[in-house]
DNA sequence: GTCTATATCGCGATAGAC
DNA sequence: GTCTATCGCGATATAGAC
């Protein structure tokens, strides 16, 4: 693996483990085992370290939203979108931690990142509407309805690791499994029973 | 005001704006127009500061969650409750932005969270239980349902500020209520019509 | 690409005068 | 209770040798 690679790596899980407030370049090059020197060879600063870390996410996210195309989806579908969604919030926890403060230190970052959450809103959006028009959903007559749903499976998607976090208990696959479950609790009243 | 009180106001504010780990002890003094020497005297430390703010939170908290005793808790009651609660977490917005750093930092600080929010939670559970038991939510058999719905309750009162912030747009009275709203769909679909 | 050495800066914290 | 002065530390960033 390259340097920079390595760098990201380490740098990664640092930020993960106390907050980039408290790692410094030093530490990064001290836990990699190289020089800061040598760090700054690669990155200008920590700034860019951060940048970089969050376009590998984007490009995690890009990849893993993705529906089968050559079928109609299914709510195992959904399930399994929103699985995928844990497992990299999981994996660059730092970055809903500390996202209000680093998208207002970087304004380069924050337009990348409203990009690219509008982009994923959207993908929930046409998908709870697909199941609508399939008939795997059936909604009441009130238009809000339908974007009130979709908004809330997002808000789930995006912050049932953050509450977990909060209440202390170390993070395990059952929790994981958990969120699934709220998931589909608020979209249950609307699901069409065989 | 006395000048404990007026370092924890500038801290809030300051906090707020930017972030704990940008400010410093100095910036604070120097945002109040006092010597860093003045503020010391008054905390041991930044993070003293932190948990001031904390308790004035909890206090807040413990004022506002109350429910009317002399009549049975209504929908409009639990509305008012979580709008108590939005207006409280805008005011101390630093706190759930940079929650899962603090309370890592500061294992005092993280036991006080947890008693309190688990108070809160405790609070919300009852309220609902309640509403099943005078007829205004009617739930299916499925015993898991009550739980769900109490954390999906809990999860977007504690969530949706953050969320609006990370959205991009600037907060507003609005966003607030579509907050209720979207709490409301939660429960809408056990709601017994008159 | 990687190292060592170093310059500059600001933070946290304390001592002691008033 | 509030101030000035100051020390020690660690972080960012750069220069220049290898």
């Amino acid at each position: 693996m390259s340097t920079r690679e390595r760098i990201l790596e380490t740098a990664l899980r640092l930020f993960n483990e106390t907050g980039t407030a408290t790692v410094s370049t030093n530490h990064i090059a001290q836990a990699l085992g190289i020089s800061p020197g040598n760090l700054y060879y690669h990155f200008r600063n920590k700034e860019e370290i951060i940048r970089a870390l969050f376009e590998r996410l984007f490009a995690l996210w890009d990849e893993g939203g993705s529906l089968p195309a050559d079928r109609p989806a299914t709510l195992e579908d959904l399930q399994q979108v929103v699985r995928e969604s844990y497992r990299l919030l999981w994996e660059y926890r730092f970055v809903y931690r500390e996202l209000v403060a680093l998208l207002r230190h970087d304004e380069h970052l924050r337009q990348r990142w409203l990009e690219v959450r509008a982009r994923g809103f959207d993908g929930f959006y046409a998908l709870i509407d697909a199941f609508v028009a399939a008939g795997v959903l059936r909604l009441p007559d009130d238009p809000a309805v339908l974007p009130r749903l979709a908004e809330l499976v997002w808000l789930i998607s995006e912050f049932w690791l953050p509450s977990v976090e909060v209440s202390g208990e170390p993070m395990n696959p059952a929790h994981m499994e958990h969120g699934i479950a709220l998931m589909l609790q608020v979209l249950d009243p609307y699901i069409v029973k065989p």
